[in-house]
DNA sequence: TAAATTTGACCAGG
DNA sequence: CCTGGTCAAATTTA
């Protein structure tokens, strides 16, 4: 597929951020380093942002550029008809938040029923498809969708689309947490890194809305997906809630931009899960392959 | 044996 | 018509 120019820069700013913001994880032990890195990390989404307005500007706008595309279509679909010998009324993603993280591992403590794998154009890894185990259990909308990025096997994108609302005692309460990460390992969120960004505002409250957006409709049976694990780069991409008004304030969009830019250390609402709850591996194997 | 995963087919939107 | 998302039968795993 031939990517036109545009899109061609902004696919090489965003996987220059992304290594950046790698690099941001291993440098975190250096307050000052931390602060250079947001400085660039701030730098690449307005270069990112730049470009796609550029893009825009010269009209064509082929689809193409897989930059996080934040929600998986607002999903308008009639009301499926199901004429055949299946009865496949599909309901694709509603309004429900969407929120895309990447993570080294696919453990985030829900328990998951894998219903679905896909190849996906554009990226050499197929993509495989969650729901809650829950889903006729307790009615839980949860899904998620999991693909490793294409450089950087070891990450994977997970979408979190709508919210749990059932109450799985494994997934509810940690099992147990002998020890809190002590800081070991891999990318994890220093302490140091609460000397947040400097830069615009909306994106922390962007999570904090889609949390407590979700927490209010979950009715206050438990908090979702937005936990926290030692070891494993968890960072949010994008988030947006389309059915309920909950971020119309973040105008600009769920590009890539401000809200990667702007990282979630989760430390701030992450460490509610965070106590009492830790993986110390570096790798875990994954439960299910995403790719053959 | 029950629960979970695999895999091909179906469906709807663009 | 192509692609992404979902279903459900078949198969595997605990």
């Amino acid at each position: 597929m031939a990517m036109a120019p545009y899109e061609q820069v902004v696919d090489d700013l965003a996987k220059g951020q992304e290594f950046a913001t790698q690099l941001q994880g291993l440098l975190r032990d250096s307050p000052k380093a931390g602060l250079i890195m947001d400085q660039i990390l701030h730098t690449f989404s307005r270069a990112i942002h730049a470009a796609k307005a550029a893009a825009a500007a010269s009209a064509s706008a082929s689809s193409g550029s897989e930059v996080t595309d934040g929600a998986t279509s607002g999903g308008k679909r009639k009301s499926a008809a199901g004429g055949g010998p299946r009865k496949a009324c599909r309901t694709r993603t509603h309004d429900s938040s969407v929120v895309t993280k990447k993570m080294k591992s696919l453990e985030d403590g829900q328990t998951w029923r894998k219903y679905g794998q896909k190849e996906i154009q554009n990226s050499k890894h197929s993509k495989a498809y969650f729901r809650c185990t829950h889903k006729y259990d307790q009615q839980c909308p949860a899904r998620r969708q999991a693909q490793r990025c294409d450089e950087d096997p070891d990450t994977y994108r997970v979408t979190y689309i709508g919210v749990h609302t059932c109450q799985d005692p494994a997934a509810a309460v940690a099992p147990h947490a002998p020890h809190l990460t002590g800081g070991c390992h891999l990318i994890s969120f220093a302490p140091a890194a609460a000397h947040v960004l400097p830069t615009t505002s909306t994106t922390t409250t962007n999570t904090n809305l889609v949390d407590q957006d979700a927490a209010a409709r979950g009715s206050g049976l438990r908090l979702p997906g937005l936990k926290l694990e030692g070891g494993d780069l968890e960072e949010v991409l994008s988030s947006r809630t389309p059915g309920s008004s909950a971020l119309h304030g973040a105008a600009t969009w769920p590009d890539q931009g401000d809200v990667t830019s702007t990282l979630q250390y989760g430390l701030g609402q992450g460490d509610l899960f965070l106590d009492g709850y830790t993986y110390l591996e570096d790798f875990m194997p994954l439960p299910y392959g995403l790719d053959h």
